[in-house]
DNA sequence: GAGTGTGAATCAATTCACAGCT
DNA sequence: AGCTGTGAATTGATTCACACTC
C-alpha cells in the first residue's frame, strides 16, 4: 500500500543536547542508565563514580563516561556524578520532563497487558487511549482506558494529543495502522508487528521483534550444539575449534 | 591489569555454521529475512533477488549479500536465491529444526500475553510451563499452560527439557529467576523486566525494555521539538562553530 | 544481461590511555 | 590520590564497486 520509504536506520541527526551528535546506540544506554541511577538512590547514594554506576548498568566504565559527555556532563573530578543532578540531566535529554500521552493500537492480549505495564507509568507515559478493529470491544475499557474503533484513530489521537503511537495488532494490519498514526500526527511509533513499517522520513520506528529475540537465542543453542557435536549439521569446516572461548556474552570485568 | 594476550592463540575464532564468525547485527536481521521471505513464498514467489527481499526486509540490498554470505549462501548467481531451498537454510542455521520448549516465569498481563502469542508457536517455540510467585496461581493453568510455583522451577525445567527460561516477573524479582533458570540448565534467557541480568560466562541474555523503547522515541521528540524552537532546553557550550542546524550528515536515505 | 559473492573502502562504535581537575 | 573527560587507536559493521557466474 505505502510507497513510503523505510525509515533510516541510523540516521543520528546532529545539533543534539550536548552540542554533538549522539549516537544512536548511546541514546538507548541513557535509559539504562537512567534506571541504574534510579535505583542507586532508592539506596541512599548521593554520589555514584562511572565505575559504580557502570557495574549496576551492566557496561564498561569508560563507554559510560563517553556516553554521558554527549550530554556536556556534570561530573566533579575526583569524585564522581551528583546523582539527582545527572538524573534530572538524563530526564532531560530524553524528554521525560514532560509528560507523554500514547495510544496502543489491538486490545489483544498484549495491547492489554502494556496498558497495564507500570513500568510506562513510573517514567511518565500513560496510555490515552486504546483502539481495536473487534467491534465487540468498542465502547469498553481496560484500566479505565476506553476502547475506540480504529477508525477514529485520528480525531481522538489529535484530541488527546498522543505523541507516540504503540503497535499491537497481528501482522496483517499493522502498515494500515502505522498509516492512520501517522496522518493522526504521531512521529514516533512502537511497533510489536512481525513486519517491516514502511514510514515517510522523520517518522521514528522501534520495532520490538519477540519471536526475533528467540530466534537469536535459538541460534546460540544451534551453534553450541554444533561445536559440541563436531559441527554436524553443517559442510565447511576447516579448524575444528577448542570450545572454551565465549565470544558473546556480556560478560563483567575479567580480573 | 594487563590481559593484553589474555586470549589463547591455539583456539581461533570458532568456526560458525557459513565457515565464519556471524557478526551479532546479522543473526538479529536472519530472523527478518526469514519473516520475509515466508511471506514472499506465501505470495506465491518461487526465486527472489537480493533486492527483492532487501526491501520486503527493509535493508539494502548489499547488506542483505553480505549477512546471506556468512551462511555459504546457496543463491544463483543472475538469477537470485531460490526461496524454499533459502528458508530451510536460514531455518537451519537458527536452529529451528527442532522445536524449543520455554519456560515464561511471571503469570502476570505480559507473561499470559507472551503464551498466548502466536508468533512463537509459527516458529516452532512451545510454552512449556509457566511459573509464578503468587500461590493463588499454582495448579491452575493459562491457555492450557500449567502453572508452578517458583521453587519447582528447576525440576519442572529439566523434566521438560526446557532450554530457554522468559523473564517475565517485576524487576525485583528478575535477577534471583535468572538465577534459578541458570541453575536449572537453561542457557537463554530473554528478560522483560527492567534490570541488567548478572549471569556466568557462556549464558545468552536479550533484553527486552519496553520502558526504554518509549525513551528512545522519547528522545527523538524532545530532540526535533528542541530543533524547532531554536533549542531553549540546554545550555553547555555556546561556542557552537558550525551553524546549528546541518540539514545534511549522511541522514535521508535517497530513494 | 542480470544478479550474486566478496575484497577493499568507508563509517560508526568501542576501548585505551592519559591529561587535567578537585 | 582519585576520577572525570576526551583525543587517539582499535575494533566492528556497513557500503561500494566489480569480478565472476549463469
Amino acid at each position: 500500500m505505502s510507497p513510503h520509504r523505510a525509515s533510516p536506520p541510523g540516521a543520528a541527526v546532529l545539533g543534539e543536547p550536548g552540542g554533538r551528535p549522539v549516537p544512536e546506540a548511546t541514546i538507548v544506554r541513557l535509559a539504562v542508565y537512567l534506571r541504574a541511577l534510579c535505583s542507586l538512590a532508592e539506596g541512599g547514594a548521593t554520589v555514584v563514580s562511572s565505575e559504580e554506576l557502570a557495574t549496576v548498568a551492566g557496561v564498561g566504565s569508560a563507554k559510560l563516561r563517553k556516553d554521558l559527555s554527549f550530554l556536556g556532563s556534570h561530573g566533579t573530578r575526583g569524585v564522581g556524578y551528583d546523582v539527582s543532578r545527572l538524573v534530572a540531566r538524563l530526564e532531560l535529554t530524553l524528554g521525560l520532563d514532560r509528560a507523554h500521552v500514547v495510544a496502543v493500537v489491538g486490545a489483544g492480549n498484549l495491547g492489554r497487558a502494556l496498558v497495564g505495564y507500570d513500568g510506562f507509568a513510573r517514567r511518565g507515559f500513560t496510555v490515552g487511549a486504546l483502539f481495536d478493529a473487534d467491534p465487540d470491544t468498542h465502547g469498553g475499557s481496560v484500566l479505565g482506558v476506553a476502547v475506540h474503533p480504529i477508525g477514529d484513530l485520528d480525531p481522538v489521537c489529535r484530541h488527546l494529543g498522543i505523541t507516540i503511537g504503540v503497535v499491537a495488532v497481528p501482522a496483517e494490519g499493522a502498515q494500515d495502522v502505522c498509516d492512520r498514526l501517522v496522518a493522526a500526527g504521531t512521529t514516533c511509533v512502537l511497533n510489536f508487528a512481525p513486519v517491516v513499517l514502511a514510514t515517510p522520513p522523520g517518522i521514528q520506528v522501534r520495532q520490538v521483534d519477540l519471536a526475533a529475540e528467540l530466534q537469536v537465542l535459538s541460534f546460540h543453542l544451534a551453534r553450541r550444539a554444533a561445536e559440541v557435536l563436531g559441527d554436524g549439521s553443517h559442510e565447511i569446516d576447516p579448524a575444528a575449534g577448542a570450545g572454551a572461548r565465549d565470544p558473546r556474552t556480556k560478560t563483567v570485568v575479567s580480573p
